[in-house]
DNA sequence: TCCATTGCGGAGCGATTCGCTCCGCTATAG
DNA sequence: CTATAGCGGAGCGAATCGCTCCGCAATGGA
């Protein structure tokens, strides 16, 4: 039992320094490839043959969940950060900021691609409260426009992680214009978080649907 | 002559409305399944033979190159009506919500994926000329945060006009929760554009350098 | 020193999808 | 009935995909 244990020791290390490795490299090739992102592609970029992303994620769609997966704590860690600033304004834009800094986003098109596993029903379901509770504060404290909701956020947030025009110049190794085009984007969201400032025009229409979110990664029509 | 015109006439017209329907077709297409729109699914869509296709435009590329020239000049048409607005404010949201509506950013993939052809150079300047022109009036009016630059609009334009909760809707069939997302991508817009009214708190960094743009679509490094 | 075991890299398979060519066909005109 | 302009789409060669499978290197106990 102990000698079985010992014996597995040595080559286990190189095995979980692959598997970081794999799970950094997923996530740049899928942030720059999109959801076109190959199992080919990922492994090279991670250094690692495509033998050893296999033997560790039986498909591709089970790479992908593990990543989400992830990605879903992180949302998580970045909101208990944030919550725990003082200023209920603060607060919101750190988490904001924080959110579209760590382009976490760029996994994005893995939405509705793979199943959703009960673990991330579970990770998204807890964040989607954590923001509640952000946004609840800042509305009580009036230092948010009184007609936007959590679910507001969320859709201003998938809007903004998307960055098209650093995507397409890091794909045509324009890294001149990077920083240029970063700087932009840092502008724009300025620009937005300004926007939620009160008091602002009345918003058109009537609060967005929580559905929106959950419906896009499961049919729940039947409900 | 005039029997030659004629003979060929009864023919032309099929051939006249299969070119419309294709061209039609192709940006339906393209906005739905993106960069990897193919012809034959645009084909299909325009209830046209692939055939007929390609005996009107030599290859993909020439379609998509087509179908950029004719998209610039609704810029430069949505500029115009937009410039005749009385009230600088109006003239400069009338022309970014206009630009939005019409989804004129869903061939946004093309940009980079073709070559950009003299035509499209020129189109593409004198929008940048009539979007400055309607920049500087609300500048002046004070309608328009100071800081702002004709290029920041564009930068926003480009955040703003994909749409990718809805695309994704659209993809998985989800037409119930499509009229919830048209309205919270209303709002989303609604928050930018009160984001750009002043004053506002100063823009970080200096304004976005005018190559952001044309950068993307040549190599212009060497001047 | 030798062998069993573990984990490794990557050639290559079958399937799919792509842009595009080419040909048989229909509809019209004389 | 013949000539012809224009049509639709089968199918080709190439590329790319996810994934399997196998030969090999490194390790450690006997």
């Amino acid at each position: 039992m102990d000698t079985a244990r010992r014996r597995r020791a040595p080559r286990q290390a190189e095995a979980e320094r692959n598997d970081r490795e794999l799970l950094r490299a997923a996530r740049e090739v899928l942030a720059e490839d999109g959801a076109h992102a190959s199992v080919a592609a990922i492994a090279a970029r991670a250094g690692v043959g495509i033998g050893s992303l296999y033997r560790r994620y039986r498909t591709k769609e089970e790479l992908f969940q593990r990543l989400a997966e992830l990605s879903l704590d992180q949302w998580t860690d970045t909101l208990e950060q944030a919550a725990a600033c003082d200023d209920p304004w603060e607060a919101l834009t750190a988490f904001i900021t924080a959110s579209l800094e760590a382009d976490r986003g760029s996994l994005a098109p893995i939405a509705g691609a793979v199943e959703v596993t009960p673990a991330m029903w579970e990770k998204h379901r807890r964040a989607d409260r954590q923001l509640a509770g952000l946004v609840e504060r800042a509305t009580a404290a009036g230092v948010l426009r009184p007609d936007v909701t959590a679910t507001d956020i969320w859709v201003l947030l998938e809007q903004l992680t998307a960055a098209p025009m650093i995507e397409q110049l890091r794909r045509q190794g324009r890294t001149d214009l990077l920083p240029a085009a970063v700087e932009a984007r840092q502008r724009t969201i300025a620009i937005v978080l300004d926007g939620l400032r009160p008091p602002g025009s009345p918003l058109p229409g009537g609060p967005p649907a929580e559905t929106l979110f959950t419906g896009r990664w499961a049919d729940d029509r039947h409900r």
